[in-house]
DNA sequence: TTGTAAGCGTTATCAG
DNA sequence: CTGATAACGCTTACAA
């Protein structure tokens, strides 16, 4: 009720006890009996100033801060990071906590002088998160604070972290091509040698294999993981109409973004002429191109949550075991309509191209 | 160097002086003369210990936490929302404060009971942010926290915000189209009654009647702000060739995406036949598109500054005055490939432009 | 020039 | 059952 800073002290008086016994009560203090009426009284008169303990004073006193820090290279640039956030947020408040998000835009200087700034102020312990799946190495302030790692593997066994299942996505855009009926296929992979890369490649060969496509049947090709990388391996991939894919996968839905150009100025319709399956779930594109792109969603949020549980029981716990558990997160496979069965008419070329049509270069 | 928690009392014991004159040193008393031999001593057990304040200690006892809350509908959701965050980061980082942030999913519960955490952290003001540009009111609980709002306007005039000038970016559209000798423009607003359709349509006919355009010229229609909606909208006004605009307006980038889908379906070559003008500048999209879609940025990141800046003001001042700022920022026109001069050839059965205005590129 | 001590708002120990 | 009182780590009168 009464605005600004109600302390314990104030609703002592009020009640008209010691403010030991006023923290007893609002704290449920396990050991202490308490006469059932002036725990009454305590509590009515808290209540009723509106008495709320100051963190600040609670957090000094008890060394615990029920706060946590969520630094990340990118995490607040990129489209994807808001889920990360989003994770860590509600788990945080689950724990009574609250957290704190740093971007340290990839600036060791920056990286330092923020990760104290949170150190300073008694986080808990601290989510450190990588925009795109990669290995990273712990910052060396960060070895004595719980911590846990998001979308970043780290070579050190006693870190925990949570990284996309990347070989379960290239499996599982190979089982959605390949359960159509598709029995010719192609990947166009990002250039970069990063996990992702190498993950989602190995899963696709390997559900394929399952499959026993043949290895011509199966066609890698890499390129820039966007919108023009996408379109110059399509236009390369989809000229021969004899062996041509009919199914093809991409690294990502930017990727996917250029495959849909190529495909309409090749008058290939998807997906009746190919089926595409992108990766990312990327907000806005996977659902805005036309017709909506089958793709494998990035588990963002749900590796927020992982590791901000896995920080709150690190916290928690006495001493971090000299092994932390680390996961991989598989996302799931999100159907819309880049997806079809391949086309047994005639081949393209033998059909009528409609009129309005026109190809253009 | 030490790691763990060292304190100011471990360094007044190793300088072989009191706490206080630890302090004294550190903190460049004003009033103080301390022997510079003494001040050497200290600052070098200062940092030979690496000794960093304790901030909930020091924001104990100075009332002053170095700490921000931003809190927001979906703040995290959103792709737009990193460019707040950064925004308010770098300046807080400038301030020496570190920012909680908190995403409220539009749940009045979740935002009170957040808030509180904040309250209760002593944080030194808040940043209370809109996903979409909108009239608030400010939470009661904020009424007394210094607090500024972003992408949102509200009605107290002692409440401060910042929000796009959404009539400069549509008149700021006008002038694209127009100065590239568009003379039938069309604008596809959004269907939503929000500050955004109203101001972006006002400055966009303010602007076209600057130029002297007919009424007749610009076609302002509406439909639902996603490709969907911009897709049916052009299927619509792309039909007749005699009356087609030669160059479309988007509410935003979205939209324009759809419209892009209907120029290639009608056999329209964008910027030949149709030129667009997008509105976010929304990451993927308008950089994705093929051409590059020319469109107009909405000021994300320096609405966090402005925002922050002006909340660091209030803080550090006695009394916020009556009548708080506010602010309105235009956003710069990122120019790409979408936008070209009306063609004036024939290879669409279109007959000649109006001969009364030919003005040039 | 330096030190003592009070106090920020809590919790925890230990008496009464 | 309840209440002094000492921390938590720091800043800041006020003394010396």
């Amino acid at each position: 009720m009464v605005q600004g800073k109600v302390t314990i002290k104030q609703v002592a008086a009020a009640a008209g006890v010691s403010i030991t016994t006023v923290s007893h009560v609002l704290n449920n203090v396990p050991g202490k009996r308490i006469h059932p009426e002036t725990r009454e009284r305590v509590l009515a008169e808290a209540a009723r100033l509106g008495y709320a303990p100051n963190m600040l004073a609670q957090s000094l006193r008890t060394q615990r801060s029920h706060t946590i820090g969520l630094v990340g290279d990118e995490i607040a640039t990129t489209p994807f990071a808001g889920k990360i956030i989003l994770g860590a947020q509600d788990v945080a408040a689950a724990h009574d906590s609250v957290v704190f998000v740093v971007n340290t835009g990839y600036e060791r200087e920056t990286e330092d002088r923020e990760i104290d700034a949170l150190l300073r102020r008694q986080v808990d312990g601290i989510l450190y998160a990588s925009m795109y799946h990669r290995p990273v190495e712990l910052p060396a302030k960060l070895a004595n604070v719980p911590t846990v790692l998001i979308n970043a593997s780290c070579a050190d066994p006693a870190v925990a972290w949570a990284v996309p299942d990347e070989s379960a996505g290239g499996e599982d855009a190979a089982e959605v091509l390949l359960s159509a009926g598709h029995r010719r296929l192609a990947f166009i992979n990002d250039v970069d040698e990063i996990p992702a890369a190498f993950g989602r490649e190995e899963g696709f060969r390997r559900r394929a294999a399952a499959w026993g496509l043949a290895q011509e049947d199966l066609r890698v090709i890499t390129a820039e993981a966007d919108p023009g990388g996408g379109y110059q391996a399509a236009r390369r991939m989809l000229n021969g109409a004899m062996t041509r894919p009919t199914g093809i996968f991409c690294f990502n839905d930017r990727m996917a973004m250029g495959v849909y150009r190529a495909a309409a100025e090749l008058n290939l319709k998807v997906p009746r002429d190919v089926s595409i399956v992108g990766f990312d779930n990327q907000d806005f594109i996977a659902d805005g191109l036309y017709p909506g792109l089958t793709t494998i969603e990035l588990p963002h949020y749900e590796m927020g949550v992982w590791a901000a549980e896995q920080l709150f029981t690190q916290i928690s716990s006495e001493r971090k075991p000299a092994l932390a558990p680390t996961t991989r997160i598989r996302g799931p496979v999100i159907h819309r309509d880049s997806v079809a069965p391949p086309f047994q008419g005639s081949s393209l070329e033998e059909r009528h191209q409609p009129a309005d049509r026109r190809s253009n270069a």
